[in-house]
RNA sequence: CGGAGUGUAGCUCAGUUGGCUAGAGCAUCUGGUUUGGGACCAGAGGGUCGAAGGUUCAAGUCCUUUCACUCCGACCA
């Protein structure tokens, strides 16, 4: 994409009512627009990302037999009713309103109750099991306090995955599944070092659920790690007889903030029982079905790679997640080298390489102070002094590495 | 929802005890000079001073109400 074209620019400055640091660096560089508290637009920059990262969650989904389709964000009182959670002293955070017949209904801020009322239609026998979806959908929220930029909204991206199983030993090994494939997702994303399985509460169908944690300052949770057992337990269920039963000692954990990622829950057969989900089994008879619920934040998970990668002058996108993976940066003037620096965008572009072309007439510096800004994994310089020789400049936005590269050899040089 | 703070140009901000046509920097536009780390010179456009009501000869400034935003806390299946 040719920069000049771009309709977002860069800022200076940022606005002063922007506190966290993954917001104040996505404004600037222009990836997001912050339309009201908690409240985020994703700009065309910020959107590559936002697809980037969901395209690392389809293909881990998918390759644990995920089956991906979308509900609706306009949710039914009824189902709620029955699992009293319509009520707002249950839940504190809907978004509710009525059709222009009276009718209430709420926005969805998850969608256990509908999805599985959806599958009522369809998981009749034991032949049906197990089967697993998910969906990417915008939950609504209503927080009484937004805050820490897009990593807690009132309107938020959610990768969230159904397990419908038929008895338990099934469920775990799905469970299993989904923790092995969450920390694919968390590696492929850059995160792998920092983010932890974690013990946490699990309700009341199981004694620990699983939260996947990643350790940073703009986080909210606290949890007490081990990294070389790479162990971790949250705060909250932090205790003598946890301890003993993990095999920890309280001197071998080190406590650290941490934003979580991900989350994952066991409801045992009391959600399809309250929701009428039951299948006929082997035996001709009817059972209730095991619900499993899976979630990854995919806006949260960019505010915290954000958070994780960034410098003094911007962000660092890691490579699997940046919007482009090469920022062409051309600083020439002259017609004719004006002509090569879009030869090579052009072979760039046909050599699949995704490039952002820096094409605008503004000076060198503002277009470097850019380029570091938005933190592409490449920058590759383009300009009169260096076509002297024959060569543009690579520099690795991460190590700070510069090379030179002969103007033939730069596609070959990307593989 | 409790506590604290802030609303003046697209952004960051100044604006004294109420007083003349509301300012600066950045950004934008025009012309010129520049061209490897956010340049410089000259000029221009851009404002119902968050909103509503009130006091006053006179309100960005004082009073009342209200809305929004930020931070701390509580909350976060």
């Amino acid at each position: 994409m040719r920069q000049s074209s771009l309709f977002t620019k860069t800022k200076k400055e940022v606005p002063k009512d922007e506190a966290a640091k993954n917001a104040q660096l996505l404004i600037k560089a222009g990836f997001i627009y912050k339309e009201m508290a908690g409240v985020y637009a994703y700009l065309p920059l910020g959107l590559r990302v936002l697809e980037k990262i969901k395209q690392i969650v389809r293909e881990e989904m998918n390759a644990i037999g995920g089956q991906e389709f979308i509900m609706s964000a306009i949710q039914r009182k009824e189902l709620w009713e029955k699992t009293d959670r319509w009520s707002d002293d249950n839940v504190d955070v809907w978004f509710k309103s009525a059709l222009k017949n009276g009718t209430e209904i709420g926005f969805g801020w998850s969608h256990e109750e509908p999805i599985t009322e959806l599958m009522k239609q369809y998981l009749t026998s034991y032949r049906d099991l197990p089967t697993y979806v998910y969906q990417f959908q915008t939950k609504l929220r209503n927080e009484l306090r937004a805050k820490s930029g897009i990593m807690r909204g009132r309107e938020f991206i959610m990768k969230d995955m159904y397990s419908y199983s038929l008895n338990p030993e099934q469920h775990q090994k799905f469970y299993d599944a989904v923790i092995e494939a969450y920390l694919k997702v968390f590696s492929r994303v850059g995160l792998g070092e920092d983010t932890y399985v974690t013990f946490a509460t699990g309700g009341a169908f199981t004694q620990f659920s699983h939260e996947f944690q990643t350790i940073t300052d703009a986080g909210e949770d606290v949890i007490y790690v081990n990294r070389e057992k790479h162990i971790a337990v949250n705060e909250e269920v932090m205790s003598d007889k946890v301890l003993e039963e993990l095999g920890v000692t309280k001197e071998e954990l080190e406590k650290v903030k941490t934003a979580e990622v991900g989350n994952i829950f066991n409801f045992g057969t009391v959600k399809c029982e309250q929701l009428g989900l039951s299948i006929v089994d082997a035996q001709g008879q009817s059972v209730p079905v095991h619900l499993g619920s899976y979630g990854i934040g995919i806006t949260r998970l960019m505010g915290v790679i954000v958070e994780h990668f960034s410098d003094e002058k911007g962000i660092v996108w890691p490579k699997e997640v940046a919007p482009f993976q090469v920022h062409l940066v051309s600083l020439c003037k002259e017609e004719a080298d004006v002509a090569k620096a879009d030869a090579l965008y052009k072979e760039l572009q046909g050599a699949g390489v995704e490039v952002l072309y820096d094409d605008r007439d503004v000076r060198p510096g503002e277009k470097f102070a850019d380029s570091d800004l938005m933190g592409m994994p490449l920058r590759i310089v383009i300009s009169p002094r260096s076509l002297e020789s024959g060569q543009v400049e690579f520099k690795y936005r991460a190590s700070g590495e510069e090379t030179m590269v002969a103007f033939e050899q730069v596609v070959s040089e990307l593989n």
